[in-house]
DNA sequence: TTACCTGCAAAGTCTTTGCACTCTT
DNA sequence: AAGAGTGCAAAGACTTTGCAGGTAA
């Protein structure tokens, strides 16, 4: 049940680190596989989720496409580029009382929420004139 | 590019109507198949994105698990049971002002946002103890 | 008639899993 | 050793797409 040390779980690890922005499976793969040709998908998604149930990571389900991993492990929102597909921190307190509305309106025991923006960034928008 | 009239279209916004709460394609399909069995899964897919761009459901992706489909045209917010996936609407009142926030913080064009509790619905609450 | 729609099957995307082998502990 | 982790390939879940024929307008 406990981790192992091994190769491959730290390179995905540092691989998130190192990408920053909100990575998919196949990027990380990728960057892990710069200096580990041998290393599988399959091991590259075990252990995101692996590190994601140890809090090391979040995993980030976007609506469409590929999920996401996150080397920020607090509570925030994002906003997703309908473009590029690209996702974003957005700079926002994360809202609990809107959890309490809830449980107490319907009788639902609340473990979270997430909000996802939509939108078109900078970048892209700029792109298109 | 007009939506034509179809048998088959009817019956998939007419089970999407009916069985109201949120259901996912392959629960529209079977819901059809009933009366229409040599509708294909494909068709009922198709016209599902077709209705959903007509503005007349409204697709809503969850974190986990298949897409499902609402009859409520209006934009509002769902929570999702985690433990028996089913989805229902939030009451409380859809927040264009955050959108406004994060347009002027981060040079995004917002398009909307979407919010997803988390959380264990009262039946299945109940039967755990 | 036209071109949109259908059913079927195949393919596509993303992720998980079975298995035998290899490591960490 | 013991059994968690690995690589591979296959399967799985969900959705889309190519094609030939059907059908609404």
């Amino acid at each position: 049940m406990l981790q192992r040390q091994t190769i491959q779980g730290t390179l995905v690890l540092e691989a998130v680190r190192a990408l920053r922005c909100h990575a998919t499976a196949d990027e990380i793969y990728t960057e892990v596989a710069k200096t580990h040709p041998n290393i599988s998908r399959a091991t590259v998604y075990r252990n995101l989720n692996h590190l994601a149930e140890l809090g090391e990571i979040r995993k980030i389900e976007t609506p469409a496409g590929p999920d996401r991993f996150d080397h920020l492990t607090d509570r925030h929102y994002h906003i997703q580029c309908t473009v590029c597909g690209r996702v974003f921190d957005v700079d926002m307190d994360y809202m609990e009382e809107l959890e309490r509305k809830i449980r107490d309106r319907h009788g639902f025991q609340i473990t979270g929420h997430r909000i996802m923006f939509q939108g078109v960034c900078p970048q892209c928008g700029a792109s298109k004139g």
